[in-house]
DNA sequence: TCGTTTTCCTTTAGGCCTAAAGTATATGGC
DNA sequence: GCCATATACTTTAGGCCTAAAGGAAAACGA
């Protein structure tokens, strides 16, 4: 193996335990602070983002980059504790709008603020600069085209 | 929120959607050609740099930073299919060590190639100094004292 | 209009993970 | 030696994920 090789590989192994162990730490304090797991915070700041129009189910999924299937089973959860409300699609009954209740969006708002002290206090060492530039690098990463959803195919396919 | 909290959470963002969607693919990759997951990967990983002792199994789970309860769940399937042995530690009777077999050692290797080419694809449009400086930076990242585990727990108290 | 195909979503089986409870063995204090 | 505690591991329930199959509705072509 090159050297090349392995600087890649010992980067790519960093890389990944430390997105591992953050993400652990950030999924059990959601989960202790508001009984809510890392993955239905990503679904209420998907719809908090998308605001009054609400999302479909699978424009969350692309929001997510999981499957409809992983959706389909996050979303209920959410629907039956009165956070997320679930609209029918007028012209389209295979689909519905998903979109934050009041109680939804006043809970999102407490764990956005919580959830940005936690990540900041990873990144306390790094200056603005090492930020930037760490932010940078990481774009240099190959991704199977940006992980291309159906959402940007169809995009790209129009341009 | 101010900007430096926004900064650091648009690179924990990217950081966690890279290493997502890269975990995703080499796991894809790993199953279709080898019929393994990335996690089976890591075990075989563990017990090849371990050599000829092996390792216990909680010693495992630190080196995937997983609980014994995953390793316990991973170890009998590779035992099953021959690529890992079992041997019971003489001197305590709750333990046991895992090797590499000689056809696990061969897959091991095998395996190994394709995934250190798939990991290289990603970071091709990195230079050797851009790869030199994002390791630096990522080890700037401040974990939870270094994952610590019984194991660095231990070496710690002791010096 | 009718049948085929596509699309949107759900369901299911199974992999991997955790926390917590359970089992068995080892260890340390008496 | 004996007992309490600690340790090593396994088991279990349940969360999240995928791939694949299923169901219902929409879109399309003849």
């Amino acid at each position: 193996m090159s050297d090349s090789h392995k600087q890649m590989l010992r980067l790519w192994i960093e890389l990944l335990r430390a997105s591992n162990i953050i993400k652990k730490d950030l999924d059990a304090r959601l989960r202790a602070e508001f009984g809510q797991s890392l993955s239905r915070f990503d679904v209420l700041s998907a719809l908090d983002r998308a605001g009054n129009e609400g999302l479909r189910a699978s424009e969350i999924s692309q929001f997510l980059l999981v499957t409809d299937g992983a959706t389909s089973q996050l979303t209920p959860h959410l629907v039956k504790e009165g956070l997320v409300e679930r609209t029918p699609c007028p012209d389209d009954r295979r689909s519905a709008f998903f979109r934050l209740t009041p109680s939804g969006r006043k809970l999102f708002s407490r764990m956005a603020i919580r959830h940005a002290e936690w990540v900041s206090a990873k990144f306390t060492a790094l200056s603005a600069e090492e930020l930037e530039t760490m932010n940078a690098l990481v774009r240099l990463i190959e991704l199977p085209d940006r992980a291309m959803t159906s959402a940007t195919k169809t995009e790209e396919q129009a341009s």
